[in-house]
DNA sequence: ATGACTGCAAACCGTTTGCATACTG
DNA sequence: CAGTATGCAAACGGTTTGCAGTCAT
């Protein structure tokens, strides 16, 4: 909370209670939220809060890396507070998404490198299947 | 040519110029190519195609299995007549997009799904940066 | 002949933009 | 007070859909 206003403040961005808002549901939750869902969740305490605004609130924190744009292929993005590039996976039953350790893919980064001669920027790396829960109930 | 014409009346699809145009091109290239670019490229030789008809068949052939959905978040979906789950590589700076060798995942699925405990299904592995070219002329 | 396919235009949906008003610093 | 941010509504862009006419079988 500290931490947020003093990054916006430096970067010169104005420091509303809607970025406030719209940082701290990301940075509150495991579930990687869509732009709609973190609108929906706000909504009860500010009602006057818009879309629009949401997406302006994503944009600003991505450009200033405090966030994270993830496209698993829903046709809408997710967002992740948590900025380290890591795995994630993705259950096709029940829509969840979850965290993937990252230290297993070092190797791999390396073994990429060297075969394509590209200079990695960034990797997305997503798995898809179905959850243990959702293995139970089939 | 012949094998695409007997997978689509096996599945009781008909077999018509368009569609054996689109799959067409999609064989015959290596740059992943998104629908429109697929249309641009079809329509000299096919002067009344049409879009839609060429979103029509790439759904056609995905629910076959004949070709692959990639989505690297440029906002369009490309697509890959090679069904073969594996890594592509896409150049931040020219746009190509290239495949990576298979055979250096299968360690890394392994683990996910013993760390996970989901039984995956696919998975899309997208890797971000400068290529050799690129490199060269910054 | 009949039922699926094409191609046009309109609809769709997530996201972005323009602009008048409100608020931060 | 100056200038950025909000929030509404309209625009945008890739994709999908409805439908009349056409074509494959």
């Amino acid at each position: 909370m500290v931490e947020i206003t003093k990054i916006l403040k430096e970067r010169g961005f104005k420091v509303t209670p809607q970025r406030l808002a719209v940082f701290n549901v990301l940075k509150n939750t495991k579930e990687h939220p869509c732009a709609e869902t973190i609108y929906n969740k706000l909504l009860p305490m500010y009602p006057t809060m818009s879309l629009a605004t949401v997406y302006k609130s994503l944009e600003v924190f991505k450009s200033i890396g405090i966030i994270q744009e993830l496209d698993l292929g829903e046709g809408s993005s997710r967002y992740d507070a948590n900025t380290k590039q890591h795995p994630h996976i993705h259950c096709l039953s029940c829509g969840r998404v979850e965290d993937v350790d990252n230290d297993m893919i070092y190797d791999l980064l390396d073994n990429v490198k060297a075969r394509t001669g590209y200079n990695l920027i960034k990797q997305q790396l997503y798995f898809y299947g179905y959850c243990p829960d959702c293995q139970k109930t089939h």
